[in-house]
DNA sequence: TGTACATCAGTGAACGCGCGTTCACTGATGTAC
DNA sequence: TGTACATCAGTGAACGCGCGTTCACTGATGTAC
């Protein structure tokens, strides 16, 4: 217990700094061995090799190699509830939700592949300390997307339940969205547009039942 | 080139029959040891263990694993495809299309929990070329569910396209189903019943679009 | 039917390889005085 | 500021292990005559 000094700030962007890079490398190395892999196939030795150091200094950031993708997948969904949080942004001026919400995925998908390509992949994988945290995550997703949606003034009169029967119904395409995207090959941009014009008429088609949808 | 003999029918149930029992061994072997890791983190040896078999002897039935693991998609398809074949007679005569739909859904893929488990776990899985024949085989599912759904008289004047990006979101809420159901622990029955009437519910919400769907 | 030969599913030893993990270590960075 | 000591991120050798694949083989099954 004591106070800040001088070296405590020479510390922190010295040794322990250092370290903290060396974490990241780690956690960037693993993000773009998965590109071509599942976590399944990952080894702590390529991993290591990525982030250009030694097998054994791996273990100076991590227990093994399910803790450092549990840490990719808190950082993944972090990148997530940032596209979510600019969602909300955007939709407050937006006349065309529907629209805007998917334009806004397409976005993020392609500046945040490999977070978003992660998430689809490891969501049912073998491993399942990943698959568990996942479905963990996208619960608290699809909640948070249910209340935002009592907002609506089509929704008012809609119990908590049909809210969250719904948010699941989004979330669900727009994962199948993305993940779609993520499958079309770069030189093939008329896919892609192909995808996007049936995510957003699927995202029409539910909408043009709410209105009349009695709860049962 | 010669005519059927004795000697031929006796062969069949000697020793090609043998082979293709070992060979079946091997293939279920594989789809059990699935049921815990992905394909990625399978071994030949582990699946030659498996059907009790040396692990040279694998070699007389497949190239290398891969292999296998086409055949476990083939063979999955075919489960998925009795499936619909079932639900098309059964619908036949019901009243309430999307609870009978739900109802088989549900009845199939416990019986065949292990064959859902691995097209939901391939899907986007690291092995390139079993996601390349499982995308292959649901795009042509989605577009036979398309010329069944224009038979409906509901969805009498809707476009080819039109009805394909229905057929996708019928089929990607089921999909989605089906891996909810497979999550589910066995001791927690009232989990599955939520999810099953989630699903129905999905599905009524969709339809309740249709007849108010404009095409845009 | 009986015999001599061919086929081929399954065997078992052997190989080189990358793996996860242990351990004692080094030397730059940080701390106490 | 200068010095003596502590910390600890990264090193490198070593281990035992399961892996995919090769190869020459065995012996039961099948075929030709």
């Amino acid at each position: 217990m004591h106070g800040c000094t001088l070296s405590d700030v020479t510390a922190v962007s010295g040794r322990q700094e250092r370290k903290q890079q060396t974490r990241q490398a780690l956690l960037d190395a693993a993000l773009h061995l998965l590109e071509t892999r599942g976590f399944d196939g990952l080894s702590l030795r390529e991993v290591a090799r990525g982030a250009d150091i030694v097998p054994t200094a791996f273990y100076r950031h991590f227990a093994d190699l399910t803790e450092l993708g549990l840490v990719l997948v808190a950082e993944s969904f972090e990148t997530l509830r940032r596209m979510i949080r600019s969602a909300r942004y955007d939709l407050e001026f937006g006349s065309d939700v529907i629209d805007a919400s998917v334009r806004i995925l397409v976005r993020h998908v392609h500046e945040h592949r490999a977070h978003f390509h992660f998430i689809a992949r490891e969501r049912y994988s073998g491993v399942p300390a990943l698959r568990q945290a996942i479905r963990w995550e996208i619960g608290l997703f699809v909640r948070e997307l249910a209340t935002d949606l009592a907002r609506f003034p089509y929704l008012k009169g809609w119990t908590t339940d049909d809210l969250r029967m719904l948010a699941e119904l989004l979330v669900n395409a727009m994962v199948h969205t993305a993940e779609a995207i993520l499958e079309t090959p770069a030189d093939r941009p008329e896919l892609e547009r192909e995808i996007v014009r049936t995510a957003r008429n699927q995202l029409r088609l539910v909408m043009t039942g709410v209105p009349n949808w009695r709860s049962g």
